[in-house]
DNA sequence: CATGCTGTTGCAACTGGTCGCAATAAGGGG
DNA sequence: CCCCTTATTGCGACCAGTTGCAACAGCATG
């Protein structure tokens, strides 16, 4: 159920001469046990849970070095709030209807064409876990009565 | 150079029951005189330029009622910030490559295929103006050395 | 032109997140 | 086991944006 990669990070940390803190250690817990995504309040607040002398800014500087070490990856979701993705798992994207605020995954698959085109018409390499779609979904778009 | 719909705007607010304000006329003004996108404090520090006692929370709420109104659009950039489009504009989204930092506009065009897809599969209409896509531009994948 | 309904403003407090800086402490070397 | 370098923390100020509320002011009506 555990990442492998949990119980090397300290290490992994000090080869790149960074520190392993009880303060990074809180965050890393909170990580190790989400699944999905996460936005970076929620974060702080599962830390406070564990020490309630956790301090914000800690916690969004302990993530970007985490993504820096590819435990964590982060994108926006529809309101620009950040939104944390805990590694490994599926790279995907997000759509989200602005008519009703449901979300769903959108995976490689559903942009494999974008994903594609993108790369041959320009040579871009999409970061698919750093989107969200946003529009109309189809309940919203064609309201069909009962 | 200026848009027909500036002149009837008072009217269209009247129109629905709302209200035509010297504070939403300074907006209206800096808006009128915008080309691609602005974020939000952007504008307010140009309505700032115009009138001093420009209050942040006025622009904004007066922004959500002119994106009712179809006159703008707001997206997210990157970084999760709010970025207005002035209407009429060929619907875009934006392509971001977070390794150098440069912007590219995002055709309807370059994005067909997504959206059709999501609109087959799924039912999904995608709002393009609302969509940052994120990865790395040709230079910063391939970095052919001079 | 005076009246009143209600949309709008200004303000202040608050949320999510970032930044600079002085003090602290991790952890490699002697 | 202590020392020293320097990464990291805590803190306070700040930026972008939102929200609740009392006071204000469009504008339709008579």
């Amino acid at each position: 159920m555990t990442s492998p990669s949990w119980e090397s990070l300290p290490d992994r940390l000090r080869a790149r001469g960074l520190r392993w803190t009880p303060q990074r250690r809180v965050l890393v817990d909170v990580l190790s046990s989400t699944r999905g995504h996460v936005t970076g309040s929620e974060l702080v607040e599962r830390c406070r849970a564990v020490d309630p002398a956790t301090i914000p800014s800690t916690v969004y500087r302990t993530l970007d070095v985490l993504e820096d070490l590819g435990v964590v990856r982060h994108g926006h979701g529809p309101d620009g709030r950040e939104e944390f993705h805990v590694l490994p798992e599926a790279e995907h994207g997000h759509l989200h209807c602005e008519s009703c605020g449901t979300s769903w995954d959108l995976s490689l698959d559903d942009a494999r064409t974008l994903v594609r085109s993108l790369r041959a018409r320009r040579g871009f390499v999409v970061d698919l876990s750093h989107v969200t779609i946003v529009g109309r979904c189809a309940g919203c778009v064609d309201p069909t009565p009962p």
